[in-house]
DNA sequence: TATTTAAGTGTAAAATTTACATAATAAGTC
DNA sequence: GACTTATTATGTAAATTTTACACTTAAATA
């Protein structure tokens, strides 16, 4: 077979950022690294593209390998490829941000990872370049949901207006009206209300609420400005 | 030196969407290509990344001989790689999404490249996917100019109100309200009017305006909203 | 049945966005 | 030098959206 003469080929590896949510704060989801360099240091999921995989078919197995988790929400944010990142030897990382229902994760049975979930505002120094592709992830996931309704994907099916709140709150460190919040949410009419209740937070309980599917995914381009004045809240 | 054992390694590309704009519709920048396969078909200018240069740098020095430019805004957008996605072997490329002022491009004087502008909307064949990349820069220029100003990036240091607006209605293949669009952009304060008129395309004359790079830079950052009721020019 | 705690809801004011039409400039022409 | 012509420049009222703000309801428990 030919192939390209005299080009500098590298290995290729991609890396995931996995987002969940607690009901307080939201989280990121690490693993202790199995391999050297940095064996042992706290680090996102990654691993290396196989000849005959797509960056997306490699960023899904490992997911999967780290979750147990089959179609989950997962976007391609940036590639990172200075020649020194890796000590090893030159590797390129197409960095991966997933949202999952945090409830549906399974701990894996295997001991090859030791996976923990951390508050994005208290997390272990990661390795390389890791924390930057953290930092970016939450500005891309901020700046994704102020527009989009990708925050849905970290909640369970059915939720309550104050824990979409709480959540829309803890993304973007800041508190909202819950009169304004909730007519701003329901006038999307992306939330069908349930007849039964949350008891978990008060007496009184909190209406359940699914998402409709279908206008979730016509809606899912259209920007919908869930987020008063995001001006000030994206340019941080 | 010690490497990672039994990874595959790939050749790494980088391919530029250079966008210009010439007054009256939005152009890209392609050229005939120089090597096999593919030899000659009209594609995208790329190359490959060397071993001690990151992808910015590739892309800026590639940029740099098609356009003769240096300082361009330059931006990722997204990775591809797809195992089949060029024939000879397999190649992730980094495609980056460039905006430059279409007069300060020079023609280059060496034969490598027959360098031409297309218009977005009657363009020729792409080589590998390279169609694809091209509707995902503009989607992405769309999305990005909807909310900041990156579209001044392809007018010269001074414009007219009239030339930045059929900038606007080009891109999004609309027509807005000269009225309302000049007050929306004014309101912004990155314009400064100067003294002078651009007499080229009435007799009365526009005035021209420089951008006010202080805020530009900024307010870069920052939603702006230029575009009326983004939600039905987005999600096309 | 009284207490407690969180959920749920409405309205008026302010700000923003939209729709829409005419006057001004300056070159070229008669 | 008055008139024609093409394009630029500008203002306002109505509609819509966003914001600020407080009390009632439900249900468990004491």
């Amino acid at each position: 077979m030919i192939r390209y003469a005299n080009e500098s080929r590298f290995v290729q590896a991609v890396d995931c950022i996995v987002f969940g949510f607690d009901g307080e704060t939201l989280k990121i989801l690490l693993i202790q690294r199995g391999f050297e360099p940095e064996k042992g240091k706290w680090s996102l999921m990654g691993g290396f593209v196989k000849p005959n995989e797509s960056l997306e078919q490699a960023s899904t197995r490992i997911l999967k390998q780290l979750t147990g988790l089959d179609g989950v929400y997962l976007e391609q944010m940036h590639t990172f490829g200075d020649p020194s990142r890796d000590p090893m030897e030159r590797t390129i990382s197409t960095a991966y941000f997933a949202l999952i229902d945090i409830h549906k994760y399974e701990q894996q049975l295997n001991n090859d990872y030791h996976p923990e979930w951390f508050s994005v505002k208290r997390m272990p120094k990661l390795i390389f370049d890791q924390q930057e592709m953290v930092e970016m992830a939450q500005r891309s996931i901020r700046y994704k949901a102020a527009l989009h309704p990708i925050l849905f994907e970290l909640l369970p099916k059915r939720f309550t207006l104050p824990q979409l709140q709480i959540l829309y709150e803890s993304v973007y460190n800041t508190t909202i009206d819950k009169r304004n919040f909730s007519k701003r949410v329901l006038a999307t009419g992306l939330l069908i209300k349930q007849v039964e209740k949350d008891k978990s937070s008060s007496k009184r309980g909190a209406y359940y609420y699914h998402l409709n599917m279908q206008k979730y995914y016509a809606n899912f381009q259209s920007f919908l400005n869930f987020i008063p004045n995001p001006t000030n809240l994206i340019s941080q």
